[in-house]
DNA sequence: GATGAATGAGGGTTCATTCAT
DNA sequence: CATGAATGAACCCTCATTCAT
């Protein structure tokens, strides 16, 4: 928080991550090369390895940062009020915002991110990843016994397992969404905007305390 | 679904794509080549390209062949039961069972397959995979028809947007129930098929015509 | 020895690896890229991997073919004569005309080629080149023996080690002919024949049976 | 030899040159990299080439530098005794011992370092590095002569060709002895050491005056 | 109809070297 | 003087695809 200086370093990095995410936001992780990176960003091929190690720890960069955001979304989603269907809307949005800024790492979140626990060959940045995804179950967690208190939330859910099974059907929902939003638009006449929260309200359901709600 | 006489050309066609389907699921499509699988057939390079156009038409016919085994499953679970918890049950337990037959479709129906209205390029495989999707939706409307009859599910529900968001859920649920195996194991002493079971129950909440099921 | 027709496979590798075996000469190993042997040979770069695995197999394939050249060269030599100096020094040019054709491999007899008798990483090329290494051992053990037995060399050598000395002795010495020889010629006023020539009586020296031989 | 002054300079050329010699020990010249000797001796990479005009340089002053230690060993191993078999052997374990700390350089003596007499392209470490070599030439010359007028060398010889050849004959056997230790320990049961001794040994009786040596 | 043969284009990565500051 | 920053050129290798036979 103090010392300055060294910044410049930053600058770059910032500059070739920013092309690097910005490229696979558009083309995906896999079908944008080193090449492509380079070029969006300014610099030559052999500087990117100047400022990253290789690919992957250019990848692993991104995702840190995309999960930091996320905490950050999900942060703020809870600070902002204190009902829990308010909060929980909150979240959803704070995803769907997610993932329209790093389409790219939410895919990682369902696929690719085996958080390997036998695997030896960890990037920090991986581990710090992993550490971030802790720090916001523990929020969800603490999201979520606030709703069962409050008399919110049906009192007969587990917790962790509600929170995981949240985590699959919330980024299936919105995945759906966004992929095929021309095909609901036609079929449904629903906007994404408007099918999500339908979503939403459907997700909602299944842990509130009655059947009244939604 | 009568011509015969040229059924020997279909018998490499077979040959061809059981060798990629086999590789798929255990590699990936991305890390499948043309060179594996035509090592895989026992054909050569370039008789693949006899029988099919290229990569992406093998790939778009065994989805079109996985898709047509997912109808079969849903179908088959709907008639096999009339209570409406146990059919969605058994269609939970057939979208695990295609998941672990079809990993790499699996995705492609979160990702990839955007079916673009514009487009102009389409393979007529991937025509028939829409058309076979749009049956599945059609048994699934019925399904969630009759449940409503029945009184077993809310009645203020709106079909079609259910569904999609159904198929949103589940997918997620499924996926991330497979990715992070190991994690939920570790982290809540749950199996992937308790985790699953755990996660349908909370789903199917979400539409019950009261808050006591489950 | 019988079968033909699948000969044209080989005409290629032949190409190619002739083409390597030139460039391998005429700029060493580690300083011949395979874009080099591609254009030498005509193929494409792709086209070289079509034929050999890698440049590792590429060299060993080479290798292989020099080991059983030297093999050939040293039986020949032994058996073109019953005098044991008069096959010795066969001997003596028969590595030298080896060392002419294959300098590349020389080099490697000296420092690479280090049997790791560990490493389970081993492609059959190279355990062919040791199986002839060792088929060249027992050829000169044999001839070892039988000057002995003639008297004509002395009967207090231990066999084996005195093999390796002279492995290490004799290709120590044509490397220097050979790289050194301008400054031979310049400094002694020898060809690089004479100064061989010299070597090698000096070298068999050391074995005959008395000190009048030389 | 007098001047002073601009001896900073030095330290740290002294810095680079000596954290390059270890990495060429560990890894070898050419697994070497600028970056790799920037980083051991705790320069820039780009201040190496304020004190080096490039790497071939670099590598010209640590040849000249172990060139040097080349020819204070053999210097002392001429000046510690009388008795020409005893000075021979000294001259063969200082040549061990030389290769152990300098094994890049001893393939160079017989690989590389062509002195090349039509190149107008030398470094004045070259010419530097070649003068040392005559002058352990002389050294030699001395050597042999005074071997010669004991009475212990055969008078026979020609003292050149002889050197040269013994250069090469024992740094080809050290080479083997070095690079094959573990073949010929289980092949023969015998040390890299002991292996040595029979082959300088069998060197020494080469040249011996008679045959009742060695 | 089936394939042996070939390849252009591109993948990620490394390296010795330069130059403005 | 020392270096942070940058790079062109090269490296080995892979892939989907084509075409004459």
């Amino acid at each position: 928080m103090a010392r300055r200086k060294k910044e410049p370093q930053n600058i770059h990095r910032k500059n070739i991550s920013g092309a690097a995410e910005q490229l696979f936001m558009k083309k995906g992780i896999e079908n944008t090369s080193m090449n492509d990176i380079a070029k969006e960003s300014g610099y030559s091929k052999a500087t990117l390895y100047v400022y990253f190690k290789n690919k992957e720890e250019l990848i692993s960069v991104l995702v840190l940062e995309s999960m930091q955001k996320l905490y950050d979304y999900i942060s703020r989603a809870l600070s902002e009020s204190d009902d829990t269907k308010e909060r929980y809307l909150k979240i959803c949005y704070g995803l769907v915002k997610y993932q329209e800024e790093f389409p790219f790492y939410f895919q990682m979140v369902l696929e690719t991110i085996n958080i390997d626990f036998e695997s030896t060959h960890f990037l920090p940045e991986e581990k710090a990843t992993f550490s971030i995804g802790e720090q916001i179950n523990d929020l969800l967690v603490t999201f979520l016994e606030n709703g069962i208190r409050c008399g919110q939330i049906r009192p007969d859910i587990e917790v962790l397992p509600t929170i995981y099974s949240f985590w699959g059907m919330l980024s299936g929902l919105i995945q759906i969404a966004t992929n095929k939003e021309a095909y609901i638009e036609q079929r449904m006449g629903k906007s994404k905007k408007d099918f999500l929260s339908y979503g939403f309200d459907l997700i909602y359901h299944s842990i509130t305390a009655d059947g009244r709600e939604a």
